[in-house]
DNA sequence: TTTGAAATACGAAACAATTCGTATTTTATT
DNA sequence: AATAAAATACGAATTGTTTCGTATTTCAAA
């Protein structure tokens, strides 16, 4: 199976499917308008696409059909960041690493994790 | 002056003018052939757009005009990383960090300065 | 069983990004 | 000065994404 990028909207949906599980158009777009203005058909068509392109699985045996990522975070996650470090970062992982522990301060905890998982990378 | 959204072509010309500083159109036109076809004017006129929208500066007192960034390579990595970490890593940069050493793995010098690097932040 | 509210389906408009053909300008060479 | 090569300017076609209006379907309550 071959990488399906999603676009801006659809990534804003995926993040809202992948925090909440299975969800309705209703309350996708619920939820999407807690931070924009988006029309009910608007996020509906979007969520169709994304069910044509294979981002989501759709259960459509009931009246109000319930929409599922089928792509994972992590996948996600890994495709968007090695494009980023390429494109972005000179292929360098660790001043992307830098970068974004500049910027959004870390809490001791996290820096306490990230420490333990690079020992173990060094094993 | 509010942050200007380059495009994915975009960006690819502003790597190139970062790495090499300072191009003419033909300059960045051939070292995006070394990856991908795009004709000459199709480069061009993405740089003049780029221009317009004052993503690049132009030096245009030759015939060949003169291409350089405006935006720093910097600044856009923070926005870009800023807008993937809330995005698509819940907000957390500590789980971008660990996706992003998982995936590219750094060399073992790396890895120790990035442990430094911990090391101040913790102080 | 009729009715209305809530859902889906669908097409098309609006917008944005990319691509490219062609006209025009510039300049070095003859 | 004429010419040709190389550059820019520009408009328009193409493609992709988002938005929305309207038609149709579905179901539960009266």
């Amino acid at each position: 199976m071959s990488y399906i990028k999603p676009t801006e909207s659809e990534l804003e949906i995926l993040q809202i499917l992948w925090e909440k599980g299975a969800c309705s158009v209703r309350e996708v777009n619920e939820i999407l308008n807690q931070t924009r203005e988006s029309g009910y058909t608007t996020t509906l068509k979007i969520m169709q696409i994304m069910h044509e392109k294979g981002l989501v699985d759709r259960d459509s045996s009931a009246r109000t059909h319930i929409y599922q990522a089928k792509v994972s975070q992590e996948t996600t996650q890994k495709h968007m960041l090695d494009k980023m470090i390429d494109n972005v970062f000179n292929g360098s992982a660790a001043r992307l690493v830098m970068q974004a522990l500049g910027n959004k301060k870390a809490s001791a905890a996290e820096i306490e994790e990230i420490k333990k998982y690079l020992d173990n990378l060094e094993n």
